[in-house]
Order: C-alpha cells, then structure tokens, then sequence
DNA sequence: GACCTTTACGCTTTGCGTAACCATG
DNA sequence: CATGGTTACGCAAAGCGTAAAGGTC
C-alpha cells in the first residue's frame, strides 16, 4: 500500500509541474522524490506522470489520483483535530439522568448554561430515579445525574444545585387550605396521606418521615412520581408533602401548597452527582459550568392560599 | 504527522480492545505494534486508549480517532481503484466535436452505444465545424471529432462513420420536383444555388463544385449551416445540394430532395478522427465502439417526389 | 503465577543526500 | 550546453523481532 509521505510528494509534483520545485516545497531534493513518485507508480500499476523535457503533465490517471489524494490528505490532517477536541472536552456526548419532577424547574436553564458554554457536547437525557442514576453512573451507561442525597461519597463527586422548601399540597376547598398561619404537623397526622413509595422515591419517604410520624393507615396511595400525587391530591385521595417547585404544576390542578410550620425551608436538596473516576473529557467541561450561576430556582410565580 | 499504517495499528487493537490480537491480525509482534501506537498517542498529543489488566478500552478521544481512522482507511484504499478504471478507461471523459447538420443522423446512436459499452466514460459534446474540431484535437481541447475530410494523415487517425448520397432540395413546386428520372447536371446549371460556404464548409463547397460548374452570379447566398440551406430553398432563393439525411429536415419545410444523375451515392463521408498520439485511455476504449456496428444511418423514411 | 503491556537490544529495511549519468531541445 | 529527470552509492533513521521486565488480578 502507498503511503501518506508519497501522496504528498505526487500532489507536491502534479501541482509543481516539476520535480525540482516539488522537491524544494517538500524540503528534499530530486532523487528521493523521484524514486518515491515511481514506487507509487509501480505500487498502483499505472503510470501518473508524463515525463516531458520541460516537466511533467499528468496522465488521465493522475488527474483522477490527485483529486483523490487532496480528499485523502485533508481527511488525514482533520482526523488528529477532531480527535483532539473530543479529549480537550470541546466536543463530545455526555448521557445526563435526571428525576421526572424534581428537574422541571432547573433541568432546562441548566441545558441552556451548558449549550451556551459547550455548545458542541451534545447531552443524551434519560429519565431515571436516583438510584438508577447511581447504578448507570457507576456501570458507565450515565455521565451525569441530577438526584436527590444520599450516594456513596466515595465514588460519587457531587455538587448541590438546589434547596427547596417542602409544602402541603391539599385540594383547593380543603380545611387547612384557608388559614392565614402555616399548617402545622399535628394538622396533617389527622390527614388521608399520599406518599412517596419508600423504595423509588426513598428521599422524599424519608423527610416525609422526619417531618411528621406516618401510620399505615392514614396511607391512601404510594408513588414514586410527585406529579402522580398531585393529581391524586386533586382528586381527594388526600394530602401530600411535596417540594415547593411543584406550584407551577399544582396550579393546573386547582391544587393549594401550604407551609409546614418549624420545616426549615432549605429541607429538599437537589444534586448534580457523576463518578469521581470518569474519563469523559466532555463532562468534566460541564462539571466547572454547573457552578456559574448559583440558578435560583425560576419559579414563575408562588400559588398559595 | 502519522502515517497510513499507525491508523491500521490503531485500528486493529481498537476493534480487538488487546495488543495480541491485533498484532496477529496484522501479522506482526506486539512490541513493535505497541511502540506504535505510543507513538501515534505521543503525536497526536492525546491518549487513544485505556491499559487496563484484561486488555483496553478507548477513551471518548480513541473512539472519535477510531472513526476518523475507518473513514482514512476506506478512502486510501479506493483511492488507487478510481485512478486504476481511469488509467483502464473504464471511467474518464471524452470531448467530442461533431459538426451541426452532419451528425444529427449518426451522433444519438452513437452515443447511445458508446453508453452502453462504457457507461461510465462521460462524453463532453461540442458542436463545431471540422476545421476548428482539427485544431481543437491537436491543442488537446478536444479527444474525439465527428467531421468531414480532409485531414492530415500523419497525426489524425480517422475512422469512416457513414457515407451518404448528395442530392438536390428543392421547393415543392419546382419546375424539377415532379421529374421521374434523376436531376442531371445540366438542369443544375441553370438554377440559382444556394452553396456551401468555400471556408467553413470547404467539404461540401469542393463536392458541389466536383459535380457541376459553379457561375458567381447563381449564388444567391452561402453558408456552413446545412440546415439554414434548407431554410433558404424553402423561402425560394435557390436550390441547394446537400447530404441525403437532410431529408427529414427537409420534409418539415416543405421541400423535396432529388437524386443528382451519375453522382455516386457514397459521395458524402463523415469519419470520426482523434489525435493519433492521445493519451487518453477513455478515447481508446470508445474507439472499438466506433466499429462495433456498421451504423447504418436511421433515416425514418424517404421523402422524395 | 497467569495475563497483558512495555522496555531493552540487535539487526534489517527504508529513505535520505551527494554525485554521476542520461535524454531532449 | 542547458534543463530536467534518473541511476548509483553510502550513511543515518525507522521499524521489526527476540528477550527480559513491569504491573495487576
């Protein structure tokens, strides 16, 4: 096979018209380039050339070969840049998994951050509970996740992108829904509860836990997604503690969010995690971006009776 | 820069994710192989692979190179075969040159064959009288001509396409139109002609000035365009000799053709002709085709009175 | 210790440059 | 004889293979 170095020196020679000027531009002299040109020749079978007392002027063939080299020889100097780019994490796929509901409110002015600083890492988003997110990062299916604590501080870096306030949400007529102070915990124990399912959604089950003691029987319904309980809520099923963001979504229902008496309003945490270890060049161009706006969550604006 | 076999090194453990493998697959030892790829690595200034103790992996850069490198490969390695159907014939342009009236019987099928037997030689078509398709072959404007003699023996060759009869057109009512015997010369002598022009078409001009004295003052116009002759008949400034295949031009005008009495039928030659020394492989594989059927010319029907 | 990759060393091959040679106007 | 390409020859660099070494499970 031919190499690189003679494609190089027959465009050098075809362009030149000339062994002598071609041999200067390629910094060598004549013989070498000449004894490369007719090894090319016997490698390909075919003559390139026309050996003619004031130069040379290309065979048909060699027309054809030299269009060939220029593509070759411009694919052969892209290649290396490419490369280079995607390892520099100018260019690259990071696979992004986010919670259903917890990352309405902050997944698109993230995405939008990210574009605008690294608009060619191309983002792949899969749509997955924590712990699958943390089972992905660490099998290498997932880059990047946005969820909810707790994960293994060992292998898993993390940044907090969020605080929130956790709310009563409740139907629009409903008793507590009027009052003019925050509801309080002994409130809610006399409440029909929708709660969060204690394994998909253990986070959300556990604050709930922490906040007011739950009886089984007080239960009507368990769900991993928030937005399943609002419309729950919504239809009379019962009450349910929820982050603040959810306002924007509980408004569509005809569903009140109300303040918890005493819960501090920083109770829900949301986090970019991703594998200390990673390779991906890609995401540890993003993991500095993630950083550069505190992004106060967008809410439109606070529906509360 | 790194050269061809650096990409098929990488290329190799790449796809076999194990330096073994592929330095069998390539036929070599894996020391060597491995020294290669750092070199590659150290050229490209970027790590292509992960070591790792079962083998290795790539890294995002790796598997962008590994891409860039496949499409690399590919087109060095067709890169030969195009210049090789060219050098071969198989692919290539031809220029050719036919002359305006004179072809239009013989260059459809012609090019229709040429088609068939080398469907990817492409014809580049000119239309120009056989002097300048002379000069255009020998200046290497043109490959291949469709003309008129004569030509300089030495450095055209030349292949006879076609012969034809030279018959007189005439309007519809002319006073010769309705005869059932040929047209002698002496009827000739005393009609206003319309004629070949003696630099332009100096062919035509030398066969009608063979056939029958020419008197300046019963020319009423001349021209290199058989079919502008047609034209002039019809609108009453003359007859006119010209080929047989005019006949179907002719009908559209309303004019009749006539045998001339003792005129050979084969006084009309049209040859194809190309510059002896042309080093255009294409050419060579139309020449063949040039014979491959005796062509006889595809008059539809003959319109004579 | 088994598996895989890298480093060390010696030899062959490739490829350059200088110099001499050949062909053509 | 001037111009431009090729052949001859010697040396330096690149690249391979064998052998030995380094690192993980």
């Amino acid at each position: 096979m031919f190499t690189l170095d003679q494609a190089r020196a027959f465009v050098a020679v075809a362009e030149e018209r000339h062994f002598g000027r071609a041999a200067e531009r390629l910094h060598m002299t004549q013989p070498p380039l000449s004894r490369q040109i007719q090894k090319l020749e016997k490698e390909l079978g075919i003559a390139l050339l026309l050996r003619e007392p004031r130069g040379v002027s290309l065979t048909a063939a060699g027309d054809a070969f030299l269009a060939e080299c220029h593509q070759l020889l411009a694919k052969a100097e892209q290649a290396p840049r490419r490369a280079q780019l995607v390892a520099a994490g100018q260019v690259g796929v990071v696979r992004l998994g986010y919670t259903a509901a917890s990352s309405y409110g902050i997944l698109g002015p993230l995405l939008a951050r990210f574009h605008e600083h690294a608009p060619n890492v191309s983002i792949e988003l899969h749509e997955m509970v924590t712990p699958d997110q943390l089972d992905a990062l660490q099998s290498g299916a997932l880059d990047l996740g946005i969820g909810r604590p707790p994960f293994p501080k060992d292998r898993i870096s993390s940044r907090l992108l969020l605080t929130e306030e956790l709310v009563v949400a409740m139907p629009a007529g409903h008793r507590l829904a009027g009052g003019t102070h925050p509801v309080t915990v002994s409130d809610l124990e006399e409440e029909t509860i929708v709660l969060h399912s204690p394994t998909k959604a253990r986070y959300f089950y556990d604050l709930t836990a922490r906040i007011m003691p739950i009886r089984r029987e007080q239960i009507s319904y368990t769900t991993s997604q928030v937005l399943t309980m609002v419309g729950l809520v919504a239809a009379g099923h019962g009450i349910a503690l929820v982050p603040r963001s959810i306002d924007r979504f509980a408004a569509g229902y005809d569903v009140v969010t109300r303040p918890i008496a005493g819960a501090p309003n920083d109770l829900v945490q949301l986090h970019a995690m991703w594998e200390s270890a990673s390779e991906n060049p890609a995401l540890h161009t993003l993991i500095p971006i993630l950083d550069s706006s505190p992004t106060p969550p967008p809410l439109t604006s606070a529906v509360q009776a």
